[in-house]
DNA sequence: TATGTAGATAGATGCCTGTCGATCTGGAGC
DNA sequence: GCTCCAGATCGACAGGCATCTATCTACATA
């Protein structure tokens, strides 16, 4: 049974007995939300929402050595929400010898601040 | 091999070459941040950003009958992730007759949004 | 060259999640 | 009562994710 998706599709239903008004598709397209939540999705985790935090207010002075003994989680594991941090572009880092300095890419966050308010 | 956590612990490494600067524990602590990650965690995915997205325009005059068609996904699919978004408390349902209405709580976003600006 | 250290990667594991079809529930109308 | 419909729940399944231990890589320093 082909539906009618360009607009509100109105199903069979008592004339004159609509459910509800017609609604439009999101304005939000799939392309946009896939981003947007992806990005939510990267903060949807309470060790990598700490460490967004930590690292604003500490951007590129921080290295990862002392970020562990922060959380109750192995340094791998640490560093592998990095990796999704970074994956998600919200956080990029940096090497200077031995260590790793990451830093916050506020770019990523402000479309879903934009869109959050 | 205890370690001291209520500040930046130094580890041995050889001294006058220190890493980077002391790191306080995030200010946002894990209970806010866990409420936080929870909320940024419930629209990170693309399904129900675009949900939120709708209903913050149809609030309470939406159906779920006429969700359904808006997305490619089956009617439990869709009532699945309304059920997450109302365990998250982003949004609340009604019912009139038949029909389910579901608006959007705006002060579940609102923490996130501070959050993130 | 050998040793130690910071951080990333690999592989395993158990749990969580998105999806579906099938079924249940409860109101509306005959 | 019976039937139809909107929506929620159930049970199953595949894929994803957070976590660990073990290992690897790259740099520094003796």
């Amino acid at each position: 049974m082909p539906v009618d998706l360009e607009l509100a599709p109105k199903q069979k239903r008592p004339a004159g007995d609509p459910c509800c008004e017609p609604v439009a598709y999101p304005d939000v397209e799939r392309e946009q939300a896939t981003r947007l939540a992806n990005v939510a999705k990267a903060i949807g985790d309470p060790v990598r929402l700490q460490l967004v935090d930590v690292l604003r207010k500490h951007a590129g002075k921080v290295c990862v050595c002392e970020l562990v003994p922060l959380f109750d989680i192995s340094q791998p594991t640490l560093s592998h929400h990095l990796k999704k941090l970074r994956e998600a572009g919200i956080v990029d880092s940096e090497r200077r010898g031995l260590w790793a300095y990451y830093y916050v890419n506020p770019e990523a966050l402000e479309d879903l601040s934009r869109w959050l308010s």
